[in-house]
DNA sequence: TTGTATGCGTTATCAC
DNA sequence: GTGATAACGCATACAA
């Protein structure tokens, strides 16, 4: 490669259209951006000459000069996980509406290093997106202020002065058990997600309270957040020690749908199951699954609102708690 | 707010750093880079201003200054079908494997604005990935100077010299008719996809091919790329016209199961249907799923590895094509 | 309206 | 080993 050519193969600068164009810097700076009254000639002349060196601004050097990326970014705890996948497309769509891109950082259930990678996401951004349900509060609060400005999703505040959207977990986990109470069902068993899952405690501490009221029998069995999770946990519910069984999500929930499937346990006429978020294929399962439904793009959608307005200096608005959607499908009957 | 709170407010820098330590911005630096031999004594005054300070480097006027950004790009069509979730989630992964982020462009399905949106995303980053199957090979080969380094995933190179990632469609879609010919099939319906799309004409060409070679009858019906369009195109299915249908992707193919379970079709054993892609809940579906399998995880990792080497200056590994694997479940059986 | 000069926060080159 | 100083490429007060 001749000297030239490697000169040709490096992107053209500023400097360089100037020149070529015969003005200041600040003139085609001016021209690029469309600001001020630029005349007509010279504006011309510096289009011409950015054309012919195909010349286009450096992305990194107008961030630094600006103080802004024109970026957010996007932490969750596993991109496997339908509902973040939804929270991601949606987030995505409307920060494009602004002229924001996303970045994507996935901490794989590593709740250790979660902090680390959010820090270290969010400094490449203007902004953060924050689905971490199971950072320990304390650890939120101390990093509160390098994530500045955040949003939160899924998981409650801390005390701290920080925009959330949220599910209503607790009322979503009623509307289940009252359907389920009204099919005669009275022992129930309930797959727990992670243990220091936020909304996992929401909905035991729902599900304990009925038990405590007396409603009902409540067996809890350790699970998990997964297919296989729920999969794995299905022979531990043929011993007749329940006739509906609430999931911790849809995804445990099929796992467990599969798993007793393949035990020769039919649902619902012997047991029940009952999931949590609706994702797109809880309604094509055998039997479609009942599940209390979450909107992940009206989650997406909201949380960016909120940020934008935290990137403008302005206040953003109010928490916001979807009420999930009781949705009865062919997972669920009459107790047997 | 003080002048002094706002002070302590912004970001510090490595000046301050610099000036608090009693040293200059350059041994900062070197201290913070772990680089060079910087006497422990300095080294420690540091790291103690830095602590005091907070100081974080500033990723964006370090980028600038190294000319990389440690961040790809990946864009997709649709990041609503769970293949790109996939392939996004495995390259997210095999990115951090080498401390890069992932910054995510959807276009939506427009293929007017792909290209502008590639390029606008490139041009954050040091390198991209290209799921583009309905980009026109002049348009493609236009941008290709202002994408590279870049990598593509799931269409044909349109002669450029690009690294690529590619699942043999052809030989998928073989597998699928040889096993519904060896069920007794003979009149076949394809649900096609996209008309723009490479994979897609790859998959209509294979069929074809065994049309004109008298091994089946084909009736060819547009259709689309979603649940939707196929669940639309099942009314088309049982006037009789075939015995086996086979759809564009798993997506599709959904669709139409649902559709025909709604008119009342028995599948398999009025009609066999298969998809493409064997997607997570392709197995769980009633029935479950014949399909070809494609590994979109591998198709994530595979592309960062060609792209790590093009990004480090070196030749990326040849171009690889995945044998989907035929996966025979419950949605096929023998012709009626 | 246009140009000059400076700042954005680093890293890297070169003297010392 | 350490410190000035010049890039990196752009935006923007300020002056003209």
């Amino acid at each position: 490669m001749t000297a030239q050519a490697r000169e040709e193969a490096r992107p053209a600068t500023i400097s360089r259209v100037a020149e070529l164009a015969g003005v200041s810097r600040a003139t085609v700076s001016r021209v690029m951006n469309g600001s001020s009254t630029v005349a007509p000639e010279l504006s011309e002349r510096v289009r011409a000459a950015a054309a012919t060196l195909n010349y286009q601004p450096s992305v990194l050097a107008r961030s630094l000069a600006v103080g802004r990326t024109s970026t957010i970014a996007l932490v969750v705890p596993d991109l496997a996980n339908p509902m973040f996948q939804d929270v991601l497309r949606s987030l995505s769509h409307a920060a494009a509406t602004r002229g924001h891109r996303l970045l994507v950082a996935d901490s794989e259930e590593n709740v250790a290093e979660e902090g680390l990678i959010a820090v270290e996401a969010r400094r490449r951004c203007d902004g953060l997106v924050l689905c971490a349900p199971r950072m320990p509060d304390e650890e939120l609060a101390a990093l509160a202020p390098q994530l500045a400005p955040f949003v939160l999703v899924n998981r409650d505040t801390a005390g701290l002065s920080v925009p959330s959207v949220n599910v209503d977990y607790a009322a979503g986990m009623r509307d289940l058990v009252s359907h389920l109470l009204g099919l005669g069902h009275r022992r129930f068993a309930y797959l727990a997600g992670p243990p220091t899952s936020s909304s996992n405690q929401l909905r035991l501490s729902t599900l304990r309270g009925f038990a405590a009221a007396g409603k009902l029998e409540l067996a809890e069995l350790d699970c998990g957040a997964t297919f296989s999770d729920g999969h794995a946990v299905a022979g531990r519910l043929i011993d007749g020690v329940c006739t509906a069984v609430i999931a911790y999500n849809d995804l445990v929930a099929f796992g467990a749908l599969s798993g007793l499937h393949e035990l020769g346990v039919s649902v619902p006429h012997q047991i029940s199951i009952a999931g949590f978020d609706d994702i797109p294929f809880a309604r094509y399962t055998t039997p479609p699954l009942t599940t209390a439904s979450v909107p992940p793009s009206e989650i997406g959608q909201e949380a960016w609102q909120r940020l934008w307005s935290l990137l403008g200096g302005e206040p953003a608005a109010p928490d916001i708690q979807f009420r999930p959607r009781l949705v009865v499908r062919g997972s669920t009957g009459p107790a047997a």
